[in-house]
DNA sequence: AAATAATGAATGAATAGTTATTCAGTAACT
DNA sequence: AGTTACTGAATAACTATTCATTCATTATTT
């Protein structure tokens, strides 16, 4: 909308765009000493800003952290939700569109995936992450099930409990983040996205080609 | 200054007794507070001991932590290798125990789970714990796959690539912990295990009797 | 157009609070 | 008496937060 920019000078940058800087930061420092060892200190001087910016642009350390998960969500929403708009229409694309999201380079990079974790064991202590990390599935397991919905009509499967195999799906996708994070073997993105599709392609025999 | 003395047998524990009694305090305030915020006045307190208690039995924090994390691999180990033991011998019934016991209470208990999910979160950052949480799965995941090829000459199946298969439920499995651990909707073991049981039934088709 | 004031962004040294670790001392057991 | 197990106050290191101050930009006045 404005036309006017003024960057550069370093100190009169934006307040969002300062904020966006030192969420980056946070996120890299969460992958490189874990969320315990994340100190406010580092997390500045990984920004090359100085000491106390981060209690001026969110107050408190906590809500740093809170911003910070709120982003990655909401990265993560938006990726797969333009996934969906690129593919085509048919359900078995779509499904296959919303699964593939989920290794893309933009989310399923290790140092998102090192900030999840991070989050989701602390999660049990702390009511405010939790509730953001439930967030993240809600609406995708909606669609989810519409798709499932779409595609056992289509293909006429049978014995098929559509909310059960959702959670499965979904359980199976961030295992699959688990694998990549943590595997000793050099586990990738695209190992990932293909022990999905063949996942789908046995639980969807008909649509086999569309996965596979 | 000097109360009332405890009995003698409280003092003078063995010390492998009081390091399990430790380290089960330290689960109990990783699940209850997280990792970042477990310190060692809030373990040593739990476990009604003193101070200093930690460093003498453990030399410092960090070891504790990692003792913590081989206590619940082994456990976790034993847990299934029993459960393979109690169970009869064909495939398919070896395969529903092996996976039917990462739902039995004593591992797939919420304090051990947000334990897990802790170390998870700081593995990346830490090559001790992620060479453990590594370990977790090299046998286990090496039992599954010779289940699989046995259960695929059983049941003349084809089309399945058994190390994809053995990657896919090792990821659902993980998956399905982290529903219990976080879900909104009460989420449980039992549902977990079900679901699963569904996931082989689809891909096993000959042997759903046994799974389900 | 120049001078001056006001504003908002950022700094970084100082503070207050927390926490891991040490160790001199105490108690129990052999 | 000698040894082992434990205690808990003291220490030293670390870290989140504050705030007086600096500095560039914008607004207002001359």
């Amino acid at each position: 909308m404005t036309a006017l920019q003024k960057p550069q000078t370093t100190r009169r940058a934006a307040k969002a765009v300062r904020r966006r800087q030192l969420i980056e930061a946070a996120i890299k420092s969460i992958a490189k000493r874990g969320l315990g060892d994340t100190t406010l200190a580092h997390v500045s001087k990984a920004a090359g800003l100085s000491q106390g910016i981060i209690n001026l642009h969110f107050t408190n350390k906590e809500n740093l952290l809170y911003e910070t998960l709120k982003y990655i969500r909401s990265e993560y929403e938006q990726n797969w939700r333009s996934a969906l708009e690129k593919s085509d229409a048919d359900p078995a694309s779509q499904l296959t569109a919303l699964l593939k999201a989920d290794y893309q380079s933009a989310v399923a990079d290790v140092k998102k995936l090192a900030v999840w974790f991070a989050f989701w064991g602390e999660a049990k202590s702390r009511p405010t992450y939790k509730k953001i990390c439930q967030e993240r599935v809600t609406d995708y397991s909606e669609i989810l099930q519409e798709l499932i919905v779409e595609l056992i009509d289509e293909g006429g499967y049978s014995d098929i409990n559509v909310a059960d195999l959702a959670e499965g799906i979904i359980a199976m996708a961030d295992g699959l983040w688990l694998n990549i994070l943590i595997s000793a073997n050099g586990f990738k993105r695209s190992d990932a996205e293909r022990v999905m599709m063949q996942y789908l392609a046995q639980v969807f025999p008909e649509h086999r080609h569309v996965f596979l």
